[in-house]
DNA sequence: TAAATTTCTTAACCTACCTTAAGTATTTCT
DNA sequence: AGAAATACTTAAGGTAGGTTAAGAAATTTA
């Protein structure tokens, strides 16, 4: 059997049978998308869920006064979007571009309901990808509850190293709720050391 | 077949055999635990999931400073845990307790992972009751980057107005990340109007 | 490869929110 | 009920991080 990288994603958490993997990829859309181009806008319907093969993608939320808020940046073997609104079936509140040409295999909400529907497995995985995104999430409020800006940045070149090869300052700065300027002077002040 | 306040949230999202209720019945332990109390404390196994039938619980972090953050509340129809460190068998970083006496059903870990194997209807249950946790923190990371601070008092209260009336000012000032001085001043603020 | 755009840096000034402190009101404990 | 502890308020002074602006570096586009 070949084993694409959505498949190898797959078999990390639940095994599939031959046949379920074919109906899985059967459900599954590939897509090269280009440098800089959006594959979700606000207001938009938010039906599909993307997981990326390679290239960079980066989540934001673009509030009234122009101030845009990094959500999530997702590389690699990373799931990607709007998730609130793909559930609930609301118009899009973020935005979703890609930062870097990126390979999609997009995964449609009809197609998801069918296969946690159909094949008991993938309510499992999409379970522990939930339960995961979850805690991850709750990791960030806490940081952002208790560590300076400083220590927030130093976490994040920790946790994500391979993101920041690949992502402005700008857009870290967004991510980690600074001005830009404002990390640009924290990593002035890290250089002296 | 008598219906229980964690029955009835089960079935918000899954229907239950007579069978499958009676098993799931016989996993859970109900406690009734008095004021101030902790049902977890940082450093501590945490091994359980709880379920609020009636009371009121927080869950916080306590920083190096002693800077206490909550991080959840959980009043009657929540599920509540560390659940990074219940996930992941690690020691809690959390701090849980009742603000009002409580009636809690727990669920231990190994009850939740047999519940899960056994009966693949749990599996969605989980993922369901993930899929809104991940999604409840998405929107705070949002409004923490990109509201201030009497907005996102606002937001809370108009969110939760069942908490606001069965916690304290200090309370919900660590939960939006600001200090009980500042959040008074912003209510004295808004009596003025 | 040059022009245009975007990113990064530096610096002066600014503000949302913090700290400290002291007083008052409320709740808890005995 | 009275004492002790905790919560809430107010106010003065402080600081982490923001804003504005302008120049230098890097990247994109033509």
């Amino acid at each position: 059997m070949q084993s694409s990288p959505v498949l190898q994603n797959v078999n990390k958490h639940i095994q599939l049978t031959e046949d379920e993997v074919m109906y899985f990829l059967s459900l599954l859309h590939q897509q090269v998308v280009p440098k800089k181009h959006f594959l979700l806008k606000e207001g938009c319907a938010c039906n599909q869920l993307y997981f990326v093969e390679s290239g960079t993608l980066r989540a934001y939320y673009l509030d009234r006064n122009g101030k845009e808020s990094t959500i999530m940046f997702a590389v690699n073997d990373w799931w990607i979007t709007d998730m609130y609104c793909f559930i609930n079936r609301l118009p899009a509140m973020l935005h979703i571009e890609t930062l870097e040409s990126a390979s999609i295999q997009q995964l449609s909400r009809d197609g998801f309901d069918a296969l946690c529907s159909r094949i008991p497995k993938f309510e499992r995985f999409f379970r522990i990808i939930m339960q995961n995104a979850y805690t991850r999430e709750q990791l960030r409020v806490i940081q952002n509850l208790s560590l300076s800006a400083e220590e927030r940045y130093d976490q994040f070149v920790a946790k994500y190293p391979q993101i920041v090869q690949q992502v402005t300052q700008k857009q870290i700065a967004s991510y980690l709720g600074i001005t830009p300027e404002f990390l640009s002077s924290i990593r002035a002040a890290r250089a002296k050391k």
